[in-house]
DNA sequence: TGCATATATGACTATGCGATTATATGGTTT
DNA sequence: AAACCATATAATCGCATAGTCATATATGCA
């Protein structure tokens, strides 16, 4: 209760976040990770979900990966990616909860997305 | 409890959420929120504290602003901006304690910077 | 060995954006 | 009115990056 107060973060910490940030500010990668929260799923499958080029696929996830949200296997030729970083779906979670009360008044255009993640949360 | 199964976002819904995380992908912005925790203040008093220029910083505010993450009030001839938005800091926590666990066996450049938003989460 | 499939990488283009500089806008004071 | 102040805006530059296309790498199979 009260409110914390937090103490100041160097640059160094400053850039790491805005890093991670970063890594979730494009809709293609935020559309990958949707399609990997099914589970496991291998690069042309997602290609193919995605509705994207397979280059152009296998270059966000590795970026993924080497932020360290994905997790990588390989099967004979295929290789399997996987959410190695759960807090994704928390941030976006609280981004859907804090852009449907911005909208609230407008039309919904976030409302059928966001509506179960909305009636999770005790609020 | 379990695993919550999302329905798959729109497009557009998915832009929104990129652009959000977008806003928070940049160092100098993640600076005026945290300067900002603090309390309102003006334009100016932030270009100082961030050492940065007047007109980049009106910049970086004007953004967010729009982006309704702050509030803006003018005060004869200073204006002066404040946190409008509080899911930020929920998001920066989530961000911290993660690059935490994925830092935990390196040199710690994030311990000092996000351990008391750590130790207040029970985990 | 040779060929097919799956993924990764490199070259290239186009777009977006952060920073700087100079200037404009708007308010206050004398 | 003019001068001064704080903030916003415009023009410009440089750089990062998303996308595409072509190609390399590598694994599996005949």
């Amino acid at each position: 209760m009260g409110k914390n107060k937090r103490q100041m973060m160097s640059l160094e910490a400053l850039q790491l976040v805005a890093a991670r940030f970063k890594v979730l500010s494009d809709p293609m990668r935020l559309r990958l990770l949707q399609l990997l929260e099914q589970g496991e799923t291998s690069v042309s499958a997602l290609a193919e979900a995605a509705e994207a080029t397979q280059p152009n696929v296998s270059k966000h996830l590795k970026l993924m990966q080497d932020a360290g949200l994905l997790t990588r296997r390989q099967e004979g030729n295929t290789v399997y990616y996987a959410i190695g970083d759960d807090s994704i779906f928390q941030l976006c979670d609280v981004v859907c909860n804090s852009l449907e009360q911005r909208f609230a008044s407008q039309a919904n255009v976030l409302a059928s997305a966001t509506a179960r993640s909305a009636s999770n949360r005790a609020r």
